[in-house]
DNA sequence: TTGAAAGCGGTACCAC
DNA sequence: GTGGTACCGCTTTCAA
């Protein structure tokens, strides 16, 4: 059943058919009523497919995924990210296009994506010191938000959380505990939010003239092994941490089973505070919740990071968006955003 | 640019152009590359929406991720499923729409989505026992793959890993090793492939005449504390198990951190055989990589379930299509279909 | 081998 | 308030 057997069945046009059930006010209520009712017992829906031919916009968002050798969208984070966004999606009427390219073809699918018009806008996640997918995406002319930064000052929206406050706070924390060898297990600097957590982590420590021992600090992909190996070695080694802070809950599980393999317990012995941890999988390190975001916070920073993506979609030409969310320490939520 | 003004510039037909770009045989070649270079060299892409619009075809395929509680895409197969099945989308020029919805809108979902025509097919993952979806789709006519069965005999189309073969055998595993107290950590029963696994458990210790023990079987929602927990609980009380079987290498990794926290070490005291596993995550525990199925094969199944699920689309009333996969044990890659 | 024209199923402008 | 109709941009008969 289409639009046109529809109106026809109810002696009306076209058009007047497509303007009740779209909600335009110049229709009778009777009418409205009318045509609602026969929609729903005939069960129409309008085609997806024309609509979008016939309106210009693919209602449809989408989330480009680089693959690299590691498979990133293990990291809990990605998935958390795409339930949130999905929730705003769902709830604005846009469908989500997950597209998981190799990473040397990610030019190549947005080019794609912005000249067959299947999408309307991208999310793009976890971006490297001057990526090029800003400067691309600009050029194309496609709507897209940022999940991160990146260093320099390009003039494009961005939802981050507060890395370097982050990073800094977790570490005063530790030091407030007396902790004075402090690991720092990060991802890989080309990330921009590493290379953040990095300089809170070296703020804090400064502050407090305790020097930063460079065997103590680590950046790699964030695995399970990577945490492993590298608390291992730190702890059989001269001058071992009594503390971690991880950049990722996945490092933090090797990290954890590290220290338990050496009788170190939790809290005790040694202390771990992560980034993106839940309850579920790591708690009671420090006698208590230890981490700087929440799996609960980086879905909500996903639903944020898509009502800013939706609305730029809305409103071409509005000013970038650019929001710092203060993602707190030893807190279950968000606290949203915030400015410095 | 689009196909009319690309075909003015050539003084050319829509029609002809639309022929050579789309390999139709009775353009002349000449012709061909004339418009091939010409659509080069203005970057011209046909418009996806138009394109969908006038064949009556989506060219997308949906996944539908019903939230419960716990957001499931967490365990690393789906990831890794979505991955495998991503590539073989890509390749055959199908987009995937990604639709994450809470479990009791599951229904209204996939009614949405046969009646608006945004997907040509769907995949349907974690069937449970007489799951609903299968009667669902069937009726909506919407073509749709299963990965994994559910128990009872409907005709429809699946591609399952050999769940019950695989349990059995690392069971028979252990068992060669010396094992008798063998402690199943499995996933929920109301899933198939939980209920198969325990079948393959108990095969294997029916033939040797070793009992089970109820206190060493567990089923729940596969987590880390779930592992962590019923893992210390068990380790701790009477009769404690020598090896764990865990149907999640997320329950493993809380297994492993209870025995690390005893001072068990794996392969000697203790050992264990996960599920979907792969090497970054879990390794040596008994003197060697030892799981049923791994990413890299559920990424194989991923991208063999795309391929027949595309095929059922392009290929409407085919019968049934049942595959079978043997995973293996300690193995890296999927040994592809079986029968039995 | 090429072209004219009728859709595909909606939306939205303009007239009534 | 309602209806006629020209699109949206491509595919696909049918005719030449």
């Amino acid at each position: 059943m289409n639009l046109k057997e529809l109106a026809e069945s109810l002696n009306l046009s076209p058009t007047t058919v497509s303007r009740a059930l779209n909600g335009y006010p110049e229709v009778r209520e009777e009418t409205r009523s009318r045509v609602m009712a026969a929609a729903k017992a005939v069960n129409y829906a309008p085609n997806a497919r024309a609509r979008r031919l016939a309106t210009g916009r693919a209602m449809t968002i989408g989330h480009v995924i680089p693959l690299t050798g590691r498979a990133e969208m293990v990291n809990p984070i990605f998935a958390d990210f795409l339930i949130g966004a999905g929730e705003v999606y769902a709830r604005e009427g846009y469908d989500l296009l997950l597209s998981m390219v190799p990473e040397t073809e990610t030019e190549a699918a947005f080019r794609q994506l912005a000249a067959n018009g299947s999408v309307d806008g991208v999310m793009v996640q976890a971006p490297q010191e001057n990526d090029p997918r800003i400067g691309l995406l600009t050029e194309l002319g496609l709507p897209f938000l940022v999940h991160g930064r990146t260093g320099d000052a390009m003039d494009y929206s961005w939802l981050d959380i507060a890395n370097m406050r982050a990073f800094r706070r977790a570490t005063d924390f530790l030091l407030d505990l007396g902790h004075r060898r402090i690991a720092l297990l990060n991802g890989q600097e080309s990330f921009d939010f590493a290379h953040r957590r990095r300089r809170g982590f070296e703020a804090a420590m400064a502050a407090r003239h305790v020097p930063t021992l460079p065997h103590l600090m680590v950046s790699e992909a964030m695995t399970e092994s990577f945490g492993y190996l590298s608390a291992s070695s730190m702890l059989d080694g001269p001058e071992p941490p009594t503390a971690f802070l991880a950049s990722s809950v996945i490092i933090a599980i090797g990290i954890r089973r590290a220290a338990a393999e050496r009788g170190l317990r939790m809290g005790r012995d040694i202390s771990i505070i992560c980034h993106d941890d839940e309850l579920s999988y790591l708690n009671n390190d420090i006698g208590g919740p230890a981490f700087t975001a929440t799996r609960s916070s980086i879905r909500a920073a996903g639903g944020r990071c898509a009502e800013i993506l939706i609305d730029l979609i809305r409103h071409p030409g509005r000013p970038a968006v650019q929001e710092l969310w203060d993602v707190g320490l030893m807190v279950g939520q968000s606290t949203g955003p915030c400015n410095g």
